[in-house]
DNA sequence: TGGTATAACATGGTATTTTATGGGATTCAA
DNA sequence: TTGAATCCCATAAAATACCATGTTATACCA
């Protein structure tokens, strides 16, 4: 089992007409070796798929369950949302996953689809987007560079 | 064999003039891989009704059974709530459970069922409701945007 | 170091299987 | 014996697996 998993490197990769793109090879080799499953879902934030292992859903399923108990109403809205959300991915023999319909109209995404490593974490672009929000966020760090020192992060 | 079970996605089905529904696929092979079976009952929070693994309402009694003293009263009535709805549902060939009268008319559905994932759990809605469920439990998300930070994992 | 053989990968196309869903037959109970 | 529940069959559509090919990256050898 391996310790260090890390989703990395940007990645442009075709989608054809029926909304099938080749999972990178980096990212495949991830989930084989922990034996789970890619999980994608509408990111909250951006106009992006985002991706993570199924793992990641199960730690926050558990975590849920034993903060709250079987009733509690204050985790509800966000399970509906996560989870009602996210979907699993297998990917065939050759390494494709079939995205659906919805997620690629919430990334805007047609022929092109941009693999954008995050960590334990990964998005999925429109090209041209992405270019957009990587020129915004290399400014943006550029400007605040202090802050990039400081333990965690913003917001 | 498959190591993580979760509910997830939103699922469209059509229920029929018996009140025929297929569970979503990925839902029965849940319940078929854990050899246990599907138990809904009616929510006690949303005109929804509320689906789980047998094995889960299971856990709840045995938790309740260690912890009666720390249950208030008002808990205890809960799970009598519970129990007392809660029903096994086998799927058919084909998939298809037969829901109750009892549970179309709370979640108000008719010809169209809607399945949302919740992690452990799953919820079956009427679309309109679902629709206007979803956008409220969004806006509120986004209002209140830290929250959803604190359950998610930390490296 | 340069050049070639080999393997891995992305990607188009096609075949096969799964899934949802309608309809009818059969069984069971009131 | 009537209504309801269960089972079985049929079908269309969608998802998935499989095969083939060109291209790129990697390994290997002189």
């Amino acid at each position: 089992m391996r310790k260090i998993f890390l989703f990395m490197d940007t990645i442009f990769n075709k989608v054809d007409a029926k909304g099938r793109v080749s999972l990178p090879a980096d990212y495949r080799a991830i989930a084989k070796e922990l034996s789970t499953e890619i999980v994608c879902y509408r990111s909250l934030s951006a106009p992006c798929i985002e991706g993570c292992l199924e793992d990641s859903l199960d730690k926050l399923a558990t975590e849920i369950e034993n903060a709250t108990d079987f009733f509690s109403e204050t985790q509800d809205n966000l399970t509906n949302l996560i989870f009602g959300d996210a979907k699993r991915f297998a990917f065939d023999s050759t390494g494709r996953i079939m995205l659906t319909e919805k997620l690629l109209k919430h990334a805007q995404i047609t022929d092109t689809a941009v693999f954008v490593g995050k960590g334990r974490k990964f998005q999925i672009w429109n090209p041209q987007n992405w270019e957009k929000e990587e020129a915004r966020i290399r400014a943006e760090v550029m400007k605040n560079r202090p802050t990039l020192k400081a333990p965690k992060e913003q917001e």
